[in-house]
DNA sequence: ACGCATATTGAGAGCGTTCTCAAGACTTGT
DNA sequence: ACAAGTCTTGAGAACGCTCTCAATATGCGT
């Protein structure tokens, strides 16, 4: 059986099934108004040829591509990527997109764009013209990138904002990063850290605000000082480092970080590795993101787990659902939870619980 | 200029150049036969208009559906995602081939697929006839499956077979994996070790086989010993962490090992912390894969780097320019890099050079 | 200049699907 | 049993592009 096969057409099944064109189209769509009985017949004959419809064609009549297009930092991606450093981001998009494309006929596509080039537009609507996307996933700090959610708006391309509450076109969808930031400071205020320090991430994303508006919520309401105990990173280790040493040396009282990603939660670990710290027992340390790379370091970190997969899956399942751009939405939200593994303890000097 | 902009399409340029589609469809191609005038006509009016191909129209009329399709392990891949254990391969896939890809005007899409599942077939099946890929990129242990090879031979769909040097349609890539094996049992034995033990992958993985090879022959070559040296894992954590004791408790004299990943390696940094012993001054470790898990564990990890994203990259290149099936191509080799870290050093008591 | 080869252009069909719309087959109510 | 629906089916155009092939323009040798 070695002659090559021709594609199987709908028109092909059409004639074994012995109907026309138009209702094959109907079985494959679930069409409503289809016998049962011709119905069956159509199902039968796809199987038996093995039909599957061309996506390509599928695109050029109807008005569907079935391609949903996930946007992320090209600049930041490759340089994790060529680095080796872990990606926060494109895995766990990767994983939550397919997955749920493939369960509603869809197919994912991914696109690194530069955000701060000024010729996004150009790179991104050549993207979108070439795919035609029916729907497309804006990850931060694209997210907010008014050229970007222009663009998209103007050519009526519904699409999902994923780390963005800003009103406007598009579905907001975010991960609870206040939420998530608050939930870290009460449990390290609760091991009885008194001196609880934030790296926030850069102030371009929305989350890192939300991430500090969180931190200083909680302390305020435990009656605890945030003065001289915030730093921004820029998510890297390098800055990680910076900021762990300005923290270090402003606070000696200081017994714990939260972190604003896992890069900068390794750097902190170092930086304290080399002044004699040890953690959990002289510093408590607490990440964001909760990539691979935060498992196996020593000791393994506990870590607000972004669950960026399920954000994904969640943005998805709305691009597919709705057709419109509705703007105004409302914002969905996926909470992050903490997984707690070995850098939090109890302070060096436990202080009593406050009265 | 809120008005809902209609694609522009190839007639559109034709009409703004005043020639004719099809001479607008030869420039964009880059076809021959055309006069540098009308050409830089048509290019200006491709630039005013800001026209971009349609990727499915183009596959509907021509031969050619610009997509690569990478294949990969669905059930490992996900597990690696779910569980958050770093994915070996996946992210450097995308690296290589997004990269390339685009280069060439071509895209890249992602297809996880059972091997061990009996429908391999209907799945893959589905997934080609579906995007009609011009070239598929098979990465182990998919490389050598028969019933993919044959179905991606059957319907002459070209195809790259990363990780196999087997006869046969698709192009053979390798990553060097009994030079990568034989390099980093050699180093090992520079710094004065004589116990080398092997922690391989399964057999299913050719490369295994290949690792195994290399490492046995740099002993042999070196006249040190490998019976009882050698354990075989899965490349999971669990495993390693069995094949590390077992090799422990084996040989007493043991001062090195080397694992077939990460993530084996570090189940054996694991077992030695476990055991009391400290990495690198009592047991030195060399893992397999270079991904970022090991550059943050303590200490990081010496690596074998397989250059998976230049090996992508180098198949994409080969299925573009090849419209062929060739079999018995000649194997295209991409080596491996060993990247020092923190986890080898001389054993404890070193041994004189061999005479 | 003339005829032939070659370079350049254009016209029309076709790719595999869905859309629109009209035709035929069945119901149902009276 | 008849008209007026409602269901079910099919025919043909359309989507945006590349293919093939024919038509025209240009270059060359003598």
């Amino acid at each position: 059986m070695a002659r090559v096969r021709k594609t199987v057409t709908i028109r092909d099944v059409a004639e074994d099934a012995g109907v026309s064109l138009q209702t094959v189209s109907r079985v494959v769509n679930g069409g409503p108004n289809v016998r049962p009985q011709v119905r069956d017949k159509v199902r039968a004959a796809i199987e038996r040829l093995g039909y599957v419809p061309s996506l390509a064609a599928q695109r050029m009549s109807g008005s569907r591509s079935y391609i949903i297009l996930a946007i992320n930092d090209r600049e930041r991606t490759l340089a994790d990527w060529r680095e080796r450093r872990g990606t926060d981001w494109v895995d766990q998009m990767l994983l939550g997109g397919i997955l749920t494309c493939s369960k509603h006929g869809y197919r994912m596509m991914v696109e690194l764009v530069d955000t701060h080039s000024d010729h996004v537009e150009r790179e991104l609507g050549a993207a979108l013209s070439a795919l035609q996307p029916d729907g497309v996933i804006l990850t931060p700090p694209h997210s907010e990138n008014p050229l970007i959610t222009e663009l998209l708006a103007q050519r009526a391309i519904p699409f999902a904002r994923i780390g963005s509450d800003a009103e406007g076109p598009g579905i907001p969808l975010t991960m609870g990063d206040a939420g998530a930031a608050h939930l870290a400071t009460t449990r390290l205020a609760e091991l009885g850290h008194r001196h609880i320090a934030m790296i926030a991430g850069p102030s371009a994303y929305s989350l890192s605000g939300w991430r500090i508006e969180g931190w200083k919520r909680a302390l305020a309401e435990l009656g605890l000082p945030h003065e001289g105990l915030l730093e921004v990173g820029d998510f890297g280790y390098e800055s990680g480092t910076r900021a762990a040493r300005a923290l270090l040396d402003r606070n000696p009282d200081l017994t714990a970080i939260i972190a604003s990603s896992d890069q900068m939660a390794l750097a902190a670990l170092e930086v304290a590795r080399d002044r004699g710290l040890v953690v959990p027992r002289d510093l408590s340390l607490i990440s964001f993101d909760n990539t691979p790379i935060v498992r196996f370091s020593q000791p393994p970190l506990t870590a607000i787990d972004q669950p960026i997969a399920e954000t994904v899956s969640r943005a998805v399942e709305q691009l597919i659902a709705r057709g419109e751009n509705l703007g105004g939405a409302t914002v969905i939200e996926v909470p992050a939870g903490l997984v707690e593994r070995s850098s939090t303890a109890a302070p060096p000097r436990p202080h009593p619980a406050r009265a």
